[in-house]
DNA sequence: TGTACATCAGTGAACGCGCGTTCACTGATGTAC
DNA sequence: TGTACATCAGTGAACGCGCGTTCACTGATGTAC
């Protein structure tokens, strides 16, 4: 007998999988109120849960919130990767332009379309330790083969830009750091910045003319 | 006689100037603890003066916000006219060149030196109205003649070189959204995000592609 | 195959914190006559 | 030149809020024998 709580069907004392339930419930908050809505108690709330549930699986807040921003900035990999196989440019060196062009509009497309994404990405960031400047290229993603995070995507596209003869050689080495400046900096004044309230057809002119300026500037 | 309180002289009663006080602390605070650190009870504090000393000059946290963003943004605009300023070379298309070198290092180099206030600046803009597009040539910067914000500085250097010839005219136009999403954000990764760590030396890497980037891409 | 018990995953109540904001007040200032 | 009074700028106590975290607990699971 008992029970008679709620008119849910009997949900079972152990969850089973109450971590992945609880990132997903900081992700589904993340996506409307960005960082700060990623609360240890809201995130149980959302997943119907009591509140030290989640001390089970994370060892305080701000373990939450890393595991909420490393999914974030998944997501932003996978829509980089996704504009990129949309490519449709045949020719190489044509191909290898389209394709860097590719993934700074679908990093500038993020930002616009998941703001509360984008900020919790990169606000998780923050509380991770010094470590090494390996950490870009390797940690943020998990070890699982094949999937690259937005940095390495970007990496890669560089070099087959140098491969292809369209980027001298000598201009590779901190390449990155550039194109990336370009789309997040944008990303940042039209999501949060002062170009918050920049007219649409305005918002277009410059995502336009900050993409040529990578391309004619590498 | 009365007032054995502290040991300070007689403070009157009325402050005469708690206005710019309140600012001047909440500059302070937000100087090592960012955005975050100006609350209105330590603003209060750190003014030595009750909590709520501060509704007589603010209407609301926002508002007290607000003040010292435009501050902090005023502080990067003083800096960018400095190494403006500081600028030696003579030949007209050099300078012009070496001015928006210099205004886009100071930009960098604001966000490094005085990250509290970087991101102070950019956070209050946040609680903004709508507005329209004029804002970021206006607003923001209080109508003292002479006094150019950071958006108009910019504007200045790349009609500069557009009238020294180094630009042509039609590429004039988004131009600032280019540049100004460099220097940014190079700025967010270097402060906020996950270039926070890189080695010193890589540092000076990335703030010369980056620039070299828009003296190139123009 | 059944039972004892350690272990794990969840609950519920409570603590302390500092915030923004409001209320009723008091002390100082300046203006009208 | 002096006094009454409105106005302004500050004070101090209080409210309500929601947070992160801790404590002692209970219900379910799985393993040893």
């Amino acid at each position: 007998m008992a029970t008679a709580r709620t008119s849910a069907a009997a949900r079972p004392y152990h969850h089973g999988s109450l971590r992945e339930a609880l990132v997903e419930a900081g992700l589904s908050l993340a996506r409307t109120g960005g960082p700060e809505a990623v609360l240890l108690r809201a995130v149980s709330r959302e997943a119907v849960v009591s509140h030290n549930a989640a001390y089970r699986h994370f060892a305080d807040h701000d373990e939450l919130l890393g595991a909420v921003g490393e999914r974030c900035m998944r997501n932003l990999a996978l829509l980089m990767g996704t504009r990129t196989d949309e490519v449709r440019v045949r020719q190489p060196v044509k191909r290898a332009r389209a394709e860097l062009d590719a993934i700074g509009r679908a990093y500038i497309e993020f930002a616009q379309t998941e703001p509360g994404w984008f900020r919790t990405a990169f606000a998780a960031v923050k509380s991770d330790q010094p470590g090494d400047h390996a950490q870009l290229s390797a940690a943020e993603t998990p070890p699982s083969a094949g999937e690259l995070n937005p940095y390495q995507l970007l990496s890669a596209r560089l070099d087959r830009l140098v491969a292809v003869g369209e980027v001298p050689a000598e201009r590779r080495p901190g390449a990155e750091y550039s194109a990336w400046s370009v789309v997040h900096g944008l990303s940042c004044l039209l999501v949060d910045g002062p170009l918050r309230y920049l007219p649409r057809a305005e918002i277009e002119v410059a995502i336009n003319t900050a993409l040529a300026l990578v391309q004619r500037g590498l």
